[in-house]
DNA sequence: CGGGTGACTTTAC
DNA sequence: CGTAAAGCCACCC
């Protein structure tokens, strides 16, 4: 029995992105075995935005937009939380191309 | 069981 | 990366 397998395994995975790195809630989705379900990967992160053990700022949507800072606890903490990590943030979104996570790296 | 909603993605234009 | 439409699944009423 493998509990709410989803959910566990977005935990887990989002304690396995490295500090100063972003990924998205299709890689999630699909890492997890839903990939046609990234909408569930946001509503799981909203279950999760109020423990501070994980790093739900590190999650973006495909464009790399902080698609989710308006759920956050602050307007800004989500930007300020990815640039203490050295991620640039800039226009409400960061640099895929230099940022984006990959789990198998 | 059905309808509405949501931190999304993909395809088409 | 514009808009529009469809797919997707858990949750709530």
């Amino acid at each position: 029995m493998s509990e709410n397998s989803f959910n566990e395994k977005v935990k887990e995975l989002l304690l396995e992105i490295p500090i100063g790195r972003v990924t998205t809630y299709g890689i999630i989705a699909e890492k997890c075995g839903m990939k046609s379900s990234a909408r569930m990967v946001g509503y799981i992160l909203n279950s999760l935005k109020n423990q501070t053990k994980y790093p739900c700022h590190r999650v973006v949507n495909r464009f790399g937009e902080l698609s989710g800072k308006n759920h956050f606890q602050g307007e800004e903490l989500m930007q300020e939380l990815l640039e203490s990590e050295g991620i640039e943030v800039t226009d409400n979104k960061v640099k895929l191309s230099n940022y984006l996570w990959n789990p198998l790296d």
